[in-house]
DNA sequence: TATACAACCTCCAGTTAGGGGAGAGTCAAG
DNA sequence: CTTGACTCTCCCCTAACTGGAGGTTGTATA
């Protein structure tokens, strides 16, 4: 019979952890004594000791351990949990290389400009949204003021008003922007021949930056993003949105007080 | 000015995480209604909170991150939290790379036997112990009793308790067993031909299983290690100790009583 | 046999990055 | 003026322990 301290010297365990096992039921002394409290325990309890130890090192948490232990289960149950293991330290490593992806991306980054880089990309979970939009070709980004005029006048004549930022989809590229400008909305408009009501899809990996400045400088925030997204490993999937998170006063492009998100949808590169 | 929902939904993080931050000092409201205990959040603050969850990404520490934001280190400081950091993700993979390993030997095993292996093999430090031994060469393993007689008399004689389990260190294999039984002891020893005292050294990795039974069957243990050290990618870089953690009763092969713990010291194959 | 000291006991607090919920106060719309 | 959504603080919970306080027990030496 071993004190605590003898049977953690030869099972390599600190006294604290037997005691904290015990507390579990994962791993009860042999003994203990009624009137000190002291544990005692017997060498038959060492290959419990290592079982636990090894199925530890496998990434298990001590309450499996403890199920595996306790309700001896069959063999299939016991592949079950090992397979459904092997899935989850193969998301881990997965987690991994991305994150070693951002960081080296980042480095290199710190390495070119001697400093922080000014804009931080967040990969988020965009939901769907229900919008009133416009949608038609403009042949430059700035020249979508008319849309604006259409969306907005439509919604004041029907006392409608939007229920959280207003942003711009972008389906194509210069010289022929296919361009919708929406308004998000919670309740269902009249029929119109340009104003559609519609529920834009939501996008699992939207790469997204915030461009805190004047609209003139919102080129800087592009490049950023742009750069982010193949230095890291993603590519662009889907139409970029312009979230109007402050607008401007009066649609000035040089307000500094302009806040801007710029969103784009997209995939990792296998 | 922002009420801490609207900031959140914007942010896309939770009004709790938001309240932590603030508690922590690492994203602080605007401006705080002193009366309500409101707290208002500008847009300006919208790439902080990004600054935030792109170092999230990165695997840093809340603290650090704090840090970061707050004492604004050098490009210099930067870099060398960056490259810690990967160095820390460097060696995540590895682990990650080994439980899988571990994961598949066992399922393998499992697979072969129906159930759970018998033996479970822990890798351990071991640290240098000091110890009186005598070494010599012996035909079988089994023929070590006359080793073991001079090394007890020798102790006898002079009136030295042993610190701890005696052991075994095989340095070679049949049939000239190099071999060296050892005592624990923590006093110096008198000089003698044949009993030498000696620090054995210390090893790193120690592939260790315990045997738990009669010790004609620890070749059963001998396969189990030598099998999990092969189909876990170590291969052994030193001599084997054998542990009597409980001895026979008077040297017994067949004493069911009997503990035994087998040591193999491995390196990772690369 | 007295005493020192190591080992043991229980209980409490702290670690990360928040989540859940109670109970009370506040805001904005109708 | 009311109602319902929003916000506040405060407390407890997570996993697997570690550290420490304060008190008891076991053993070895003087």
């Amino acid at each position: 019979m071993l004190k605590i301290g003898e049977f953690s010297r030869i099972g390599q365990v600190s006294v604290k952890t037997l005691r904290y096992y015990d507390s579990l039921g994962l791993l009860t002394p042999q003994m203990i004594d009624p009137v000190t409290g002291y544990r005692y325990y017997s060498f038959d309890l060492l290959p419990r000791l290592n079982r636990i130890l090894a199925l530890k090192e496998l990434g298990l948490s001590l309450e499996q351990i403890a199920q595996l232990l306790n309700d001896d289960l069959t063999a299939e149950q016991l592949r079950g949990m090992l397979r459904l293991k092997q899935v989850e330290i193969q998301q881990q490593m997965v987690e991994e290389k991305d994150k070693q992806a951002r960081v080296e991306a980042r480095l290199k980054m710190i390495e070119q400009e001697n400093k922080m880089p000014n804009y931080d990309i967040v990969i988020k979970k965009i939901n769907p949204i229900s919008a009133a939009t416009v949608r038609d070709t403009i042949p430059r980004h700035p020249e979508q003021g008319h849309l604006w005029d259409e969306l907005e006048s439509f919604l004041a004549h029907h006392q409608i008003k939007p229920e959280g930022p207003c942003f711009t989809i972008y389906y194509s590229d210069e010289p022929n922007i296919d361009t919708e400008v929406c308004e998000p909305v919670n309740t269902s408009i009249p029929e119109d021949p340009r104003v559609n009501e519609r529920q834009l899809p939501g996008v699992e990996m939207m790469a997204t930056v915030i461009h805190n400045g004047p609209f003139i400088s919102i080129s800087e925030a592009y490049t950023a993003i742009i750069k982010w997204i193949d230095a890291n490993g993603y590519k662009i999937n889907g139409p970029e949105r312009e979230i109007y998170l402050r607008p401007a006063s009066n649609g000035s492009q040089t307000d500094p007080q302009t806040v801007t998100e710029i969103q784009f949808p997209v995939e990792k590169i296998e």
